[in-house]
DNA sequence: TTAGAACCTCAACTAAGGTTGAAGTCAAGA
DNA sequence: TCTTGACTTCAACCTTAGTTGAGGTTCTAA
């Protein structure tokens, strides 16, 4: 099974209009993370944006995050942890994935807390562990 | 271990301002929260504002659904399954967890999907199952 | 080389989820 | 009874996460 990514990988210099499409997000939406330091590109000498390929997997790291209650500014910090200089490629994901089902665990766990509270059960570390991931 | 809300289910006639301070959340929050149709309250002769006690554990419902990404729209629905006539009890309580679990669980399905596809994972149906819930 | 689609910036607008402030009313202790 | 803090409504304002539109530029295919 091919990596979500790689298929464009090698696509570089992508327009916005094709990023938007790949990505199902409204060209503004792009210029809106670029202003908020989610995503960056190159310019044109006619001072048009170009992105790389990986633009496309935070872009819909963006999404899937916002789903699960992260804020641009939780996002943020967590595409920081990217670098800067390359590519991202599997292990620059796979640390920041390991980071963002860490905070999306303790999340859950306490809603899954509050929710056996509610609901009368009894509650122990294990249980909440088990069920929190 | 007591029923997170067993303590206030006693104290009826609770007023918005001892419902902030107890759910730390701002009055004009629950006056928020009232006129969206998350809560409900009955009014003094002085036309003032009195809750039960369960009130609390719709609160804390609402901020911790909010916190993974519920929408009010989102909250107003599940909240709506409890049931009008009387104070909900844990069996009320146990129906509405399952529900969003069961909503949580999708969510989180596909934020670590997406994260196993970035970070180069072999994706089963079963490993997606067992990160998911 | 020119039409038109796609791009650019900037400002104004929207919707969600509240907060703040003004002006007035209620409730509880001295 | 009176005062003082907590309460009421309503309108205006705030932040977040974008969208929309005006006015102008760039790219591409004929």
């Amino acid at each position: 099974m091919a990596h979500v990514c790689a298929v464009d990988w090698h696509a570089g210099g992508l327009t916005i209009g094709e990023v938007a499409a790949r990505g199902r997000v409204a060209p503004s939406a792009l210029r809106f993370y670029e202003a908020q330091g989610l995503i960056s590109s190159v310019r044109t000498a006619g001072n048009q944006r170009r992105y790389d390929g990986d633009v496309l997997c935070r872009v819909m790291m963006i999404r899937a995050c916002q789903r699960v209650g992260l804020t641009i500014a939780e996002i943020r910090v967590a595409l920081a942890e990217l670098p800067d200089g390359h590519i991202p490629g599997t292990d620059d994901w796979e640390r920041l994935a390991a980071r963002l089902r860490s905070e999306l665990h303790d999340r859950i766990g306490q809603l899954n807390a509050l929710l056996d509270e509610l609901s009368g059960r009894p509650v122990t570390a294990s249980s909440a562990r088990s069920r929190a991931r």
